[in-house]
DNA sequence: GCTAGCTTGTGAAGGAATTCACAAGCCCCC
DNA sequence: GGGGGCTTGTGAATTCCTTCACAAGCTAGC
């Protein structure tokens, strides 16, 4: 298959959420020009973005709403449900794992990871939260697909190790630095000082 | 000035993230090959990166550390502190207010808005809950530069407009939805279904 | 069944960002 | 003080992404 822009696959991600909106309220087809209006870009991108994958639209009428949220739930992999792993039980990892999104969207939460004594064996909205060195152990009997990295940056690099080590392919880094992984494994990074330090720039560098 | 791309941007902040530990560290020039390696860019994209601003660097022995982490905090504007309100005193808001690299990097969190009267009157790590109604006059008293929303999606819209129009030029927003503000206002997004959706994406589509 | 009016799908054009490649310049050592 | 070894800064080339523009095709109405 061609190689896919992210930039695409965060699009699909929008476009996605406004079917869903339309799917409530019965709207039975939409076109490109008002996908596009919602989504902040144009008719041609919104085109373009799904020709990667296929033709999905009639001519004349746009996409049928059922139709493409289906089509791009399949594309984004979203028919299945993905295993995931979040380490630090900290004022992130646990706003995460309170997170509704995350299982409305097919994401499994199985359990928090931390080192703290503390919180061992507590509950964070019913998912346990587990000593940090049974990961291999679990990983290798509940095969999580995604990992989801909480922790301060200091330990983050050496507990990506790990997860590469045990065969996880997928990772969620909110670690303010910036990890390296082999490139069969993906990393995302959500980095507020990042984002923070753009409006920044935003606001400095007015014309 | 040209416009700058806002990848460029993103990786300045990198950049400037090794010049601390660098500057930690004491050591005192670095080259553009090593911040590539760390970044995980390229020799050449860090130089061109750089030439956008200036010619920081000396032919031969590389970038003095103290100097360009100085010549990228005046670029991205951390000279100065930045004043912040975060609206919505919920998990994520709370995490945010708790959240240390904030201040470490100049940006001073003024207060938290929420509208449920459990919330409003408490305090978060020494920050104020204020209830909603008060925002409009607390802005043109106290005058922060930067929102961040951290609220559910349903009401998110209407308090970007708020916000805009009580003069705010840039918003930070958490909520899982696409926002839309007028150009001369700086919106950035972080969505971590999107994140996540983009991991399934790449888990689902490997050659 | 035919026409008018839309909207898709897509090559081609245009624009942006990244990478290449090398002259210019600096430092250190002899 | 001159040469060797590095590293920068930057036009040119390339690659990647977005926008344009239009033929193809569908629907509805007469």
């Amino acid at each position: 298959m061609k190689r896919i822009a992210e930039s695409t696959v965060r699009r699909l991600s929008i476009y996605l959420r406004f079917l869903e909106e339309f799917e409530e309220k019965g709207l039975s087809t939409v076109s490109s020009e008002e996908l596009a209006r919602r989504g902040g870009t144009t008719s041609a991108q919104v085109r373009k973005d799904l020709s990667f994958f296929g033709s999905f639209g009639k001519r004349g009428l746009g996409y049928s709403v059922p139709e493409l949220s289906t089509a791009l739930r399949e594309i984004l992999g979203l028919k299945k449900e993905w295993r995931v792993v979040i380490i630090g039980a900290g004022k992130i990892g646990a706003a995460l794992a309170q997170y509704r999104g995350f299982r409305q969207r097919g994401f499994n939460i199985l359990a928090v990871y931390d080192t703290n004594p503390d919180k061992v064996g507590r509950a964070l909205e019913g998912i346990e939260i587990r000593d940090m060195t049974r990961l291999e152990q679990d990983v290798a009997s509940e095969h999580p697909e995604i990992a989801v990295i909480a922790i301060p940056g200091e330990g983050a690099q050496e507990v990506l190790d790990r997860i590469v080590k045990i065969g996880i392919k997928a990772v969620l880094n909110f670690a303010p630095i910036q990890l390296h992984a082999p490139p069969d494994v993906t990393v995302k990074a959500v980095n507020m000082a990042m984002e923070l330090e753009g409006l920044s720039f935003a606001l400095t560098n007015r014309e």
